[in-house]
Parts: C-alpha cells; sequence; structure tokens
DNA sequence: ATTATTTTTGGAACCGGTTCCTTTAAAGTC
DNA sequence: GACTTTAAAGGAACCGGTTCCAAAAATAAT
C-alpha cells in the first residue's frame, strides 16, 4: 500500500542505497537526481519514520510533561516550547501529568521507552524519585519552574517577585496585610516566592502581616480568603498566585467589599484574566512564553550535545493595575 | 548501551524468537518463563518502540491539532482525549495549528506521516484542502466543533444554544438587543449559533436585534462593543462567544456601565472564568471536556475498524447567571 | 591508448523487534 | 519399547530505512 523505498528503487531500476543517498543528500549524479525526484514526487513518496528512527536510534520529539493542560502558565509555555521547537524542525509530545507526582516519574519513563530526544519537565516539586527518573531516562532532562542541582533548570525570579510586591504594597501605605501562600513542599512558589516577600517586611518597621496557606484551586482560595477576613481583617491580601487572587477576588465580592478600597488584592502570574476582570489586578508578570521559548532552544541545544548552563533565571516584571489602594493618598 | 531482545535471548540461552513469545503470552514453559521473567526484570528490558512500530505499521498515538494551546474550549478537550486515550493505553500528540487553516493541513500530512493511528482535528472550517488531507492521510480523522458529512464529526448544538439564549433573553423582557457575532465561514459559531438566535427573535413580534461582527479576539470584541454602545444603545449584548463576552464586560467597565442594570451582557461556551468574575457571566455551557472523551472513544473504535455514528450532537446547557437584568421586573 | 583518480552505483549488513515454519523435546498411547 | 501427538524452542525472513565497502563507470593525467 505504501510506497517503500525499494518500490522507488525498483521504479527507477537503481539501488535503495541510492534512493536513500539521494534522499539524504549524498552524492548522485545529475540525471539520476532528476529522474528520482521525478519518481519519488510521482509516487508520492515518504518516508517511514519508524524505519528511519528504528536506525537513528532517535526521534526529533521533544516530551513535555505539564502538571495539567488547562492552566494559563503550562499553555503559554507549551506555546512557546511549539513555536520554537517547531521552527527547528522537530516536535512537542505533550504528556499531562494530571497534578500527580506519580503520573510525572511513569511519563519519564514512558517518553524514554518511546526514545524522545529530550524531556521538558514543568512539576511543582522536584524529588528524589525525579532526579532517579531523569538518570535512568538516559536523555537530557530540562526543568522548567523549579530549579535542581542535578538538573538544566530554567527558572523564575520568585525571590525577587515577592520581594518587588513586597515593597510595593508597602509603599502603598498598607501595614495589615495577610498573604495567602501555598505549601512550601512547593520550592519556588511556596518558598521563594514567599521568602522575597518577608525579605521586603523586614525592612518595614511596623508591619503586621498574618500567613495562611492554600492549595492551588480557585474554590480552595475562595474558602480561605473567608477565613482572612473574619480572623485578621487586613488591608490587603497578597495571593501567591493569580488564581488564588481571582478567588479572593470573588470572596470579595460576594461579601460585598469594593475593591481596592476596603480591600486590595494582588497575585502573581501576570494571567491573561487579570487584564480583563474590574478592577485589573496588579501582580507580577511571569514569562512563561518566552521560558518556554528558551526552554526548546536550550532542549535543542542539550540533545545536539552543545553546553547549555544549568541554571537560567528569568526576569520578573511588576505589573501595577487597580487593585491595591493607596493609602498613603487619604492620610493627606 | 540499551538492551535489546537479542540481549536478552543471549543471557537466557534462548533464541529470540522466545524471548518474543514470552514478551507477548505465547506459548513458553514455565522454567523458561520464570528464567526471562527475571532476567528482563534485571536486565531492566524495555522493548523498542521503533522496531515495534515498524513491523506493526502503527502505533498507539493519536494526533490532534488544535487551534491554539491556550484556549478554555481546546485546553478542556485535550484533557478529555488525553484521559480516556490514556486509559486504553493510547497517547495523545499534540499539534498546535497556531490558528492557521495551512498549518492544519500541514499538521494533517506530518501525523500522517508519523504513522499516528488516527487524527481529532478541532478547526474553525472546513475546507476541501481539509477533506483531500484526510482522505491522503488514510487513516480515520474525527473532526470536533464543525461538522462535515465527509468525515466522522462531533458537533455541539449551536443551533440550540442560540436558540436558548434567544429564548431566554426575550423571556427576560429585553427587546433591544446586539448580536456580536463571528464570521459566517465559521459553520458552527459563525452561522448555526446565530441561526439559532435569530428563531428565537423570529417567535417574538416587537424585537429590535443589530447584529455586529467581530473577531475570537478579546481586543476586538472591545473595540465592537464601542461601537455597539455608540450606535444603537441595546440594553443586552449576546456575545458568540464567552471571550467576546469578557471584551464586552470590560468595555462597560470602562464606560462605567453596570451590569446588568446599565448593561445586560451574554457568552457561549460555560468557560470557568465566566463564574469567577463579576457578576457571573450568563452563558450556554458547551461539554468540551465530554466531547473530548467521547472523540477519543469514538476514535479508539475507528481506528479499530469498529463503526461509529457519523456524526454526533452534544447537548449544550444554559446557564442563568447574574449578567442579564428582568425588565420584567421593572415594569411591575 | 593506458593508467591513475575520482565519482556513481550496487550489494550486503544492520537497527530491534515479530512471525511463520520447522525441528526438537516431552508427554501420551498401545 | 515403538509410535503418535502435543508442546516448546530455534532459525530465518521480514518491516523500511541507513551506511559501509567494494565494484563499476566516468573523468583526468601521462
Amino acid at each position: 500500500m505504501n510506497t517503500t523505498i525499494s518500490d522507488i528503487a525498483q521504479m527507477a531500476g537503481v539501488a535503495k542505497s541510492t534512493v536513500s543517498r539521494y534522499l539524504n543528500g549524498g552524492s548522485v549524479s545529475v540525471k539520476t537526481k532528476q529522474k528520482l525526484e521525478r519518481i519519488t514526487r510521482e509516487a508520492g513518496y515518504v518516508p517511514n519514520t519508524f524505519a528511519q528512527s528504528l536506525k537513528a536510534k532517535r526521534t526529533n520529539l521533544i516530551g513535555t510533561i505539564v502538571p495539567r493542560l488547562d492552566s494559563f502558565a503550562a499553555a503559554q509555555t507549551m506555546t512557546g516550547i511549539d513555536e520554537e521547537l517547531r521552527a527547528a524542525g522537530g516536535q512537542m509530545l505533550v504528556y499531562n501529568a494530571g497534578q500527580e507526582r506519580e503520573r510525572e516519574i511513569e511519563a519519564m519513563h514512558d517518553l524514554a521507552r518511546q526514545k524522545v530526544a529530550g524531556i521538558i519537565l514543568m512539576p511543582a516539586q522536584v524529588t528524589d524519585e525525579h532526579l532517579l527518573a531523569a538518570e535512568a531516562a538516559g536523555i537530557p532532562v530540562l526543568l522548567v519552574g523549579q530549579g535542581n542541582e542535578a538538573l538544566h533548570s530554567l527558572v523564575y525570579d520568585d525571590y525577587q517577585a515577592g520581594l518587588l510586591m513586597g515593597r510595593y504594597v508597602l509603599e502603598k501605605g498598607h501595614r495589615r496585610i495577610a498573604y495567602l501562600g501555598v505549601t512550601e513542599e512547593d520550592e519556588a512558589v511556596g518558598r521563594r516566592r514567599k521568602e522575597g516577600f518577608k525579605q521586603a517586611v523586614l525592612e518595614c518597621t511596623d508591619c503586621d502581616v498574618f500567613y495562611y496557606e492554600s492549595s492551588f484551586k480557585i474554590a480552595d482560595a475562595k474558602l480561605a480568603a473567608e477565613r482572612i477576613l473574619d480572623e485578621c481583617g487586613p488591608t490587603l491580601i497578597v495571593c501567591a498566585t493569580d488564581n488564588i487572587a481571582l478567588g479572593v477576588v470573588k470572596t470579595a465580592h460576594v461579601r460585598g467589599l469594593s475593591i481596592p478600597s476596603e480591600l486590595s488584592i494582588t497575585g502573581f502570574g501576570g494571567y491573561e484574566v487579570t487584564s480583563i476582570i474590574h478592577p485589573e489586578l496588579t501582580t507580577v508578570r511571569f514569562p512563561y512564553f518566552e521560558a518556554g521559548k528558551l526552554a526548546a532552544r536550550h532542549m535543542l541545544k542539550l540533545t545536539a550535545g552543545e553546553d547549555v548552563e544549568r541554571l537560567t533565571v528569568m526576569d520578573v516584571e511588576m505589573l501595577v493595575r487597580e487593585s491595591v489602594d493607596n493609602l498613603n493618598n487619604s492620610s493627606v
């Protein structure tokens, strides 16, 4: 049914090695080149990827393991990876881990088995199991979003993000603040982002900060917001992610609290939706798309055996918008 | 480096055909079975996918072509496809067409070349080129979101969605309405959705409807909303998608128009964000996730040579929320 | 014209599995 | 114990390419 290289060879009256050489730009005489050009075109010949990969022992596929498909960050990163990979003739094989650690591990084994050229992993947390699986895979593994000394990583400057945000809200006069974070098992979002914020707080003498914790889910954030408002009545809630902020915004609306005059709210991420809602959310932009592109570039280098710096830190950018009240004005 | 079936055969002192038989559940004596069990485990043997596929002439990969990665609908559908496929031992290969028709075509050729078992396509519009490419691919192609007689399709009941929405807003007393749609080249969203709405309008005697058009982009929707408000000052704007509605909501906020008392707005889709914003958006829910799962199930059947109904229509559900004012009350 | 050199080609092996067919070993029958 | 039947194992071919090496053809040099 499908024409093979042998079919072409027979039609052209040459050996299949000649056809192969023609296809791969080896030395072929002008007339056989022309003849083969015509025949392959007419027969609509396309080489069989398996046979090629079997011999070459590798594919042009890069496995990308994401925690979920329906998150802004993941989508942006994937888009970046895909764009860059395609430009280089590669392809992205997406593996959805569904936010389960075991499935991330399983994915690595699976992808290695399928002989993808490399793996880009966006984990919530890097465990020894991840390291072991990466080791066993025998192919380059690149971490995005979380860092680890044992692997190539591309991370965001979470500390700086926290610091920027902390300084900004303090500068706006807020002194009674709730920080709604996530589990410290998450090194980047749970720890570093918070540490940066804490550093900013340290630089301030008279500030009360109350630390709370939630999951990444909007529903949980809504509940946490209820608790925060009941327990400590802050002028501002700093949320560890834009999604959490969205949940808090929702709770504020439900309670009839006006943003920012009665409650200020901030996020982290720079999700598109934060500029759609009213008032627009003050947040820190994380360059997900650019990170995806860079990750792909790095991965291509790694698969080509080239050297890449082990740790790359992406800059973040403060996005000052409308959800933080300026308390300095009101005292003037 | 990687252990092959021959290595295993040698270690076990048997022929590789025996090992293959063992691996695939053929008849093997108890003691060789035990020996091979031990050896394959100790050697950490995993079969080479290429070699298998080369012989079998197919993969367990299902190609999925999406218009973009960062859309709620696409993400939900992909999640559904992935979930169902994985449960059946398959895998999803995502191809991002970046909203370009040529790249959809290119993707089909590309995927066919890679011998994916089938293709799930989410096009904005089905052209002859699509049909040709599907034909040439020689593998099952399943359309999601748009229908075509020539291919297996899974569509949403767009007409019904438009009808439901039309009847609902008319029932709420709106009589001066703007419908912000998209290009009629889009059969599902551009035509059928609108037709359903028009049918509802027909059922009403004294209703002024103004039809406008926008792209799918939020930015364009904002602009269109400006024009609508200036030109015809409706009590309600029916938007062809939730994203468009989001843009219109934004414009309303910017103009200081209160929703729904000064302007009612509706969407189509049921995107998560519509229940996060305030007021919550009244819209029609499209079962993207379920459609993804069903698409995967259908595709698995198709690749297995089983029969599947050519056209499947997914039901939609009216989501009555807060963004439509009840004009009947005000007159009481 | 003859020999040396370079360019094109053909043939065969190989990549790592699966499968068909034959041979060998084990078990069952008389 | 000889003979048939069944189960287990081995050998070789095949899937569709790539690549190495040797043979053949074309070109250059003497």
